[in-house]
DNA sequence: TTTTTTATGATAGTATTACTATTATTTAAA
DNA sequence: TTTAAATAATAGTAATACTATCATAAAAAA
């Protein structure tokens, strides 16, 4: 039995689908590396054509702006994410190690679990901790949140706010904390690597373990 | 006596301080004002001149580009909250009653104490929870982070900080629940505004109240 | 197999953005 | 009252974010 790895991303997000073609996929790895070696802001349909090694307007045929490709990157993103909560999950009945095993995957580089992920996890994982707010903090957020852009983002949160409730059934701000735990292992992560002095981190201490203890910390001490 | 609110942003954010002329104060009034209406990604120095009514060659005599605008508005924020909560922790001892005092200058418009704020304080609120994450979340951070342009940021992560410690004072993170805390002030009334999904707040329930009442329960369940 | 559709490539062009440079004019300081 | 500094007015450049057109290649339908 295989897993289905092709998480659904919703149609808005795209003109053409970039997985109907060998065009298309390639359009999103190049993409996903360029974003990873120049950030968000430096990254253009330009840039990404000459990589590809096709026009600018062939890649406008598949996503209207870099913004909603963006998106769909995230979008892929969170909805592997949510493939592998379910999955790590499905054996665990201790909602303490479930929320454990929630709080690793968020703080560590995805595993490959299967040799069908089409996507370099390592760059997705630094597109994520650097630009995934920017696809939430524009002034067109309202329009861009009724086009049902966000729902992968949603579905984790209300997955792990359901452990967050399984966990401590009276706790009254589950989807908070559950939101809060997924920005704050963004930019703990960010901190931790680049503005030590908002951390606690010590000198040669790796980013990652730093983030993941002092969210389990966080957590069990919220929910104890 | 009167309270120094000249607060000092470093020279290594402007060409020409803005404060040393009306032309300069100008540019940042309105710029706030317009950043404010238009978004940060739609805000540029043609239309900041048109507003101001002056020319474009005229504010790059200021600021090197809109970046570098944003942080010299974000800090002139950080550097205002900061002496707010000076000011009104002057004169408690209970070290619970200071962070809850600080959770609410983070989670509120900030007051205008004297009538000497020359900003509109309300803008600057709506830019510091949609923009202040954008100011930092780039490729050159490194390089920027090196001429000190989140001096502001830190010193206020480092009196929060010290007040966790005065509460807590085996707490191992301090400086991560400080950094913490402001993050989520902003990104949690972001969300309770356009994302309500991603909390709990009530329909009809007030932002700013629904995030006062989740952040001081999240500190002081750490913290107990 | 031929026709038709669809996808891509090649090229060009426009509007906006993010600047820089130059010169004239006004304002303030010496 | 001369000189210096700040601003206005204008122009121009390179890059960005697109849109449009047409030719060609590949795939699907007839």
């Amino acid at each position: 039995m295989e897993y289905q790895l092709n998480f659904s991303v919703n149609d808005t997000i795209y003109i053409r689908d970039p997985e109907s073609s060998e065009l298309g996929r390639q359009i999103v790895r190049k993409a996903i590396e360029l974003i990873y070696e120049v950030g968000y802001e430096h990254f253009n349909f330009k840039k990404l054509a000459l990589e590809v090694g096709t026009t600018e307007a062939s890649i406008y045929r598949y996503f209207k702006n870099k913004h909603l490709l963006l998106v769909y990157i995230l979008n892929w993103y969170w909805s592997y994410l949510e493939f592998l909560v379910m999955f790590q999950l499905k054996n665990i009945s201790d909602p303490q190690l479930k929320l454990k095993t929630v709080i690793h995957l968020l703080t560590h580089e995805l595993p490959e679990n299967t040799g069908k992920i089409k996507y370099n996890i390592s760059y997705l994982n630094q597109i994520v901790i650097t630009e995934s707010s920017k696809v939430y903090l524009v002034k067109e957020i309202n329009e861009i949140n009724q086009a049902q852009v966000f729902k992968q983002f949603k579905d984790l949160c209300n997955t792990i706010a359901d452990i967050i409730l399984e966990l401590a059934p009276d706790y009254q701000y589950p989807h908070s904390l559950s939101s809060t735990l997924i920005e704050t292992s963004h930019n703990q992560q960010f901190f931790s690597a680049h503005l030590k002095r908002l951390t606690d981190v010590k000198t040669d201490e790796d980013s990652s373990t730093y983030v993941t203890t002092y969210l389990e910390d966080l957590v069990f001490r919220v929910l104890r």
